[in-house]
DNA sequence: AACTATTTATAAGA
DNA sequence: TTCTTATAAATAGTT
């Protein structure tokens, strides 16, 4: 047989992806692989899991094992049962509070990364790598080696800042962020 | 070559991992897996999506984006029957970050000085450092696309660091970045 | 929805 | 814990 049958499964930009229908397809596909993936979480080790999906036109969709309301009773079931009046008030003035915390929460965040950014420039002009500031510099001048190393270091600092935040629900001290991301 | 270094990723059957410490990897990989297609899921399709995760334990992990409480008031504001499953499960988060986000105020804090501090000295290394490595020369042709992608996102980074300095400086509280992140 | 060539995730091992 | 490697599993582009 001269050609493949197809191309096989190509790589894709992660970006969005423009295409309205493919962009439907690989949603549900995804969608459907997120969830194979908890349930095998459930399977395999015996774990709660729930997930819940907003599509951008703004349908909702969602897995979970037990069910959303096992999961989502977890802190409940060691609460009060909040069945009385209070419990209305209790709730719109805990969303009130947790708005404004989260608000606050939010920027402090992107300080913390805007100036992690700005570590991570002056580790590199100390390295001797590069002149000037690297978001500035001319793109043309970055190599395919450097451009990913730059997006693995993005997505390094997503994932350690989520895991100091899982660490704090956990109740134990943070590991230092800055310690995490700066070393190596 | 005589042996293999590794025989590789071995099929295991899909049910509870009994040996303790082989479950607790598993585990943990599973977890940083789908955490990371959730990612991809909210960047390919612009969806939002929020996942709870509790251990056998009983400990709690999640990831979300926007933040739980934009996924969370996305759903109170334009979707009211409070009987929605989904409902639960961002509520449970919620009660989950009210407690850490009281916790983590102070520590974020600390941390934006540690690292406004370590600046000043990175920044004094790098003086006089300006025009090194100029003999590493791009090598292979650079995909269009993928750079003007990355110099975007380098842009975006650039906004938000000279916003918080622009902000700090007036002393201004941040705007709510929680708007931005719901329209739509 | 099914098909495959590929990319991606991950079980074991170091 | 983090890295490596060979292999299992997911999936992009097509039909």
């Amino acid at each position: 047989m001269a050609g493949r049958q197809t191309r096989g499964r190509q790589r894709i930009d992660m970006k969005r992806i423009e295409n309205e229908n493919d962009r439907l397809i690989t949603f549900s596909k995804r969608r459907s692989g997120i969830y194979k993936k908890s349930n095998e979480l459930v399977t395999l080790c015996g774990a709660q899991v729930g997930v819940a999906v907003f599509s951008p036109a703004g349908k909702p969709f969602s897995f979970a094992h037990p069910s959303i309301d096992a999961v989502a009773n977890w802190f409940l079931n060691r609460n009060p049962p909040p069945n009385d009046r209070s419990h209305a008030l209790v709730e719109s003035y805990r969303r009130v509070r947790l708005n404004e915390l989260n608000q606050r929460q939010e920027e402090l965040i992107n300080q913390i990364q805007a100036e992690q950014a700005r570590n991570e420039v002056l580790k590199r002009l100390t390295e001797g790598k590069r002149d000037a500031a690297w978001w500035e510099a001319p793109i043309e001048e970055l190599n395919r080696e450097e451009l990913y190393q730059m997006k693995a270091r993005m997505e390094d600092l997503r994932r350690t800042l989520q895991k100091s935040i899982d660490q704090r629900i956990r109740g134990e001290p943070c590991a230092s962020i800055e310690g995490q991301k700066l070393e190596k």
